[in-house]
DNA sequence: TCCCCGATTAACT
DNA sequence: GTTAATCGGGGAG
C-alpha cells in the first residue's frame, strides 16, 4: 500500500482535503500494532483563513503549518482533545487538512479499548463511532502531542497516509464546523466527506 | 502575568 | 437542547 509522497500534499489545500477522502492513515505502535482506518471527513484551513491557527503567522504550537508539505500538525484543545492535520502546500505556507473521521480498517478491537478506556461506561461502540469526530480520530488511532511534526512522507515514519486504491463514489462539501471568524471563514464550503458514510460525524440526516 | 475561550465530546434534562 | 469537563495558547495589558 504505497504511503503518499510530498508532492500529493504541495497542492491546494482544499484540493488536498478532497483528495484525501478514501485514503488510509496508518500507525504503528511501538509494538509493532498496526492500527489505519479509511478518511471518511476533512477540513482545509489556509493562512488568510480567519477560522486557521495559521491565520496570525507562525508560533511553537503551529509551526509545522508552515513546514514542508506532508508534515503532522496535532493541537490540544478544549483541555482534553487532540486533532490532527497535514501540512500542506509550499513550505512557509501555513495551510493544513484536518482529518475529522475515520473508518476502522486495520487494528478496530485495539482502537475500540482506546477509545472505552476514556468513556465513563464500558458500552461495545460500533466501528462507525470508533473514529468519528477529529478528537475520536487521535484517540482511537493513539495520536498525540508527540506526534506534531513527524514528517510522515519519510520512510521510516511510523505515522502515515497511504493509498490502496479506493475511490468515494459521491463526495459532498459544507461549511466547516464550530470554526469562528467573518462571513467568508464561516461559509466557505471546505468541508468534505463521503455521503451517506455512517462515520461521518455531526447529526445525521435521513437523505442527503 | 493575567485571563478568556476554543477546528470537542458525552452525559445530562 | 444544554452543559460540564479541563488546560494551554496567545492576545491584552
Amino acid at each position: 500500500m504505497p504511503r503518499l509522497t510530498r508532492t500529493f500534499f504541495a497542492r491546494p489545500t482544499p484540493l488536498v482535503a478532497r483528495e484525501l477522502l478514501g485514503k488510509v492513515l496508518v500507525h504503528i505502535l511501538a509494538d509493532g500494532t498496526r492500527l489505519s482506518g479509511r478518511i471518511v471527513e476533512t477540513e482545509a484551513y489556509r493562512p488568510d483563513d480567519q477560522a486557521s491557527h495559521s491565520f496570525r503567522g507562525p508560533t511553537p504550537r503551529t509551526a509545522p503549518m508552515f513546514g514542508p508539505p506532508g508534515v503532522a500538525y496535532v493541537y490540544f484543545t478544549y483541555g482534553m482533545h487532540y486533532c490532527f492535520n497535514v501540512s500542506t502546500e509550499a513550505e512557509a505556507i501555513g495551510a493544513a487538512v484536518l482529518i475529522r473521521a475515520l473508518e476502522p480498517l486495520e487494528g478496530v478491537q485495539v482502537m475500540e479499548q482506546f477509545r472505552r478506556a476514556s468513556l465513563r461506561q464500558d458500552k461495545p461502540l460500533r466501528p462507525a463511532d470508533v473514529a468519528r469526530g477529529p478528537g475520536n480520530v487521535c484517540k482511537a488511532m493513539s495520536i498525540g502531542r508527540e506526534h506534531s511534526g513527524y514528517d510522515m512522507p519519510q520512510r521510516n515514519s511510523p505515522l502515515f497516509i497511504a493509498d490502496d486504491g479506493f475511490r468515494p463514489a459521491l463526495i459532498r462539501t459544507s461549511a466547516r464546523v464550530g470554526v469562528s471568524g467573518d462571513e467568508l471563514a464561516k461559509s466557505v464550503p471546505w468541508r468534505f466527506y463521503i455521503q451517506n458514510h455512517p462515520a461521518v460525524s455531526g447529526r445525521r440526516r435521513r437523505a442527503e
